[in-house]
DNA sequence: ATCCAGGCTCCTG
DNA sequence: CAGGAGCATGGA
């Protein structure tokens, strides 16, 4: 295997270790992983496996990064894919001067702004990883979404061996597509959610499904999937208002007497125009903050 | 046992 | 078109 390295620089402000808290609190996390204050993240790249390394350096206001990718046949392209995959996931583009900048009128975003300087949220690499990722997270509590998550991408995720470790790709739409019922509902999912996933992800086999605008009318994909999944490929003004835990960040934050609903999310979040999702990314990780870990008891011994 | 969880579908009025 | 019952699967 070959090992590629380079640096990168990121748009600042940008606090790497800041930014990876969210992944450090979740255990069940098998895609994006964190290990001695590095990430790790095994991309399929054109039916390659390459493994990125990132290193944190610099400082908050002159960051930079050391990535060292791994893999078989790592030509040109490859890199070039695994680069720019890497880039988008980590959101190293993301100008958050422009979002501190707009929000500071309202002082709830403006203290949050401020504590959490320099965080940028970790994105899904594509449509169909945000779409199937959303699904898992369905009307069910974070600790087993995460639990449900991890054991898809162990279970069907192209994987890679480095350094005595196992690094794990997200499952291809073609792993989906093929899927069994028992496969997954043998492992705690619900029979609605397999065929969900598995509908979904045949459009995008079918190459139906390019963009966020096709995903309205597929069974199982709702106006919170949409929002969701929009939102975590980095449309900075997409806002899952019906989502129960920004609902409860929204009366912690705004000092609501009772939990907010839909509507008055919706309304909030006209003064967080034009940057309503990463608001609400804002506002879960101060959740995070304040509450812990998502709720998951330890085990993890099955199968 | 009961309520809740980062919803969705389908059926009413 | 808005509101709500019913749904599936587990956690606490």
């Amino acid at each position: 295997m070959k090992r590629y390295t380079l640096t990168l620089s990121p748009r600042p402000p940008f606090d790497f270790q800041l930014s990876l808290r969210f992944l450090s609190a979740v255990p069940e996390e098998s895609l994006n992983r964190v290990e001695e204050g590095r990430y790790f993240r095994l991309f399929d790249v054109g039916g390659r496996a390459v493994l990125c390394e990132v290193q944190g350096m610099g400082t908050v206001d002159e960051p930079q990064l050391e990535l060292s990718l791994v893999g078989d046949g790592l030509d040109g392209p490859t890199v070039e894919r695994a680069i720019d995959a890497l880039r988008r996931v980590l959101n190293l583009d993301l100008d958050l001067e422009e979002f501190y900048a707009a929000l500071c009128r309202d002082p709830v975003m403006a203290e949050l702004c401020q504590r959490y300087r320099g965080y940028k949220p970790i994105l899904a690499s594509s449509l169909h990883e945000a779409v199937v990722w959303a699904i898992i997270g369905q009307q069910i509590n974070q600790g087993f979404a995460y639990r449900l998550r991890r054991r898809l991408v162990e279970l069907l995720g192209r994987r890679m061996t480095y350094r005595g470790r196992e690094y794990f790709a997200f499952p291809t739409p073609e792993a989906l597509a093929s899927l069994e019922l028992e496969e997954l509902t043998r492992h705690q999912f619900s029979r609605r959610k397999v065929e969900y996933i598995r509908e979904f992800a045949r459009a995008v086999q079918a190459g139906e499904v390019d963009a966020v605008e096709n995903l309205q009318g597929l069974r199982g994909i709702g106006r919170w999937t949409v929002e969701f999944a929009a939102m975590r490929l980095g449309a900075r003004d997409a806002l899952p208002a019906a989502d129960v835990a920004l609902r409860r960040a929204v009366t912690r934050q705004y000092g609501l007497e009772r939990r907010a609903t839909e509507a008055e999310v919706r309304e909030l979040g006209e003064r967080w125009r034009p940057w309503r999702g990463l608001a609400t990314f804002y506002l879960w990780f101060d959740l995070l903050a304040a509450e812990g870990p998502a709720t998951t008891h330890s085990s993890c011994a099955d199968s």
